[in-house]
DNA sequence: TCAAACTTTCAATAAAATTTGAAAGTATAT
DNA sequence: ATATACTTTCAAATTTTATTGAAAGTTTGA
């Protein structure tokens, strides 16, 4: 295969990824574009090799920025601003885990402990109460250990994560 | 809190969820919805609690009996179905990965796979091709890596899941 | 076989998310 | 101070996705 015909089907696959996992898939595909691009690009690169909008470009390099995959590289007597991805692809994915972990499981984790406790009520049996308590708290102890395990990997450096999942994987 | 305010906001915040996770909004309202509901629900029960059309019911019932979450409970005598969600939260957990694995991590691992050897070019530099393959090897190892995670907690049971997960969190 | 009680389909509609592009904003050099 | 070279914003347009509801299909019992 060509590398051009690589590249565009690499960016292609990591945006339908990405959409999969509530990320637009622009932003994915400016990320990918990033990551097998071996400097940094400038707004107008990143225009040109995927045919979107300068303000397109603006909202998903910050977007990326925000969530730690793409950094600013300012270069001397340029005026203009370059983008690098991260290319460590474990610093990817902790940092995505991250930024998932705060955005979903934590909300998430806050409705279940605010709705954890029924009030008894006329209309409601105890044993209705009861069992929804129950299952709230089946939900939230996995939940919990979700995010105590995401916790421990993404304080984890990349060395320790590695031999740890190697583990996991061929236990014995 | 009272009961019927609990399960609003929990049917609400799984909802959420689940937009976040690429599916969408009502399908994680059903699933979440038959999760607190002690029995088993009609196509009318979901109607009138979620306030959607039949239709929309039907399509959300159906594609979470695909995922394995909810399944059709037939009762003697009764002409309608009912049905029911899985309450075992690690169930839950595992078809939710096993479904991901099938429709995200396989065909982003199949392109992988497919773009990695890039023919030499007369406009491409080999130190250029080098360092693209290079680069998507890397991606490829950890994919393979999630992969296999992934595979060896969906083979699991749920008590071996629980006790290594367990030992990740507090390793020593 | 028919009618009743359901489920399923799908074209039209509505809603949500994304994208554009032009205008406004900002920083730098002269 | 002004021109230049950029970045940022945001209302409007577009595209994508989800929803509706009526019609068609199916199953069951009499």
């Amino acid at each position: 295969m060509q590398l051009e015909e690589a590249k565009r089907r690499f960016i292609e696959g990591w945006g339908t990824l990405g959409s999969a996992w509530g990320v637009s898939r622009t932003m994915a595909q400016v990320h990918a574009l990033l990551l097998i691009s071996a400097g940094a690009l400038s707004t107008e690169d990143i225009m040109e090799q995927l045919q979107i909008s300068r303000g397109n470009v603006n909202l998903n390099v910050r977007a990326l920025m925000d969530w730690g995959l793409v950094r600013k590289e300012l270069r001397p007597g340029e005026r203009r601003e370059f983008f690098s991805g991260e290319k460590d692809i474990h610093k990817v994915a902790t940092l995505i885990m991250k930024e998932r972990r705060r955005r979903e499981l934590e909300p998430i984790m806050r409705v279940l402990s605010e709705i954890k406790q029924v009030e008894p009520s006329p209309t409601v049996s105890e044993a209705e109460a009861k069992a929804f308590s129950e299952t709230i708290g089946n939900i939230q102890n996995f939940a919990d250990l979700a995010d105590r395990t995401a916790a421990t990997i993404i304080k984890a450096d990349e060395n320790w994560f590695l031999s740890t999942f190697m583990k996991l994987m061929r236990p014995g």
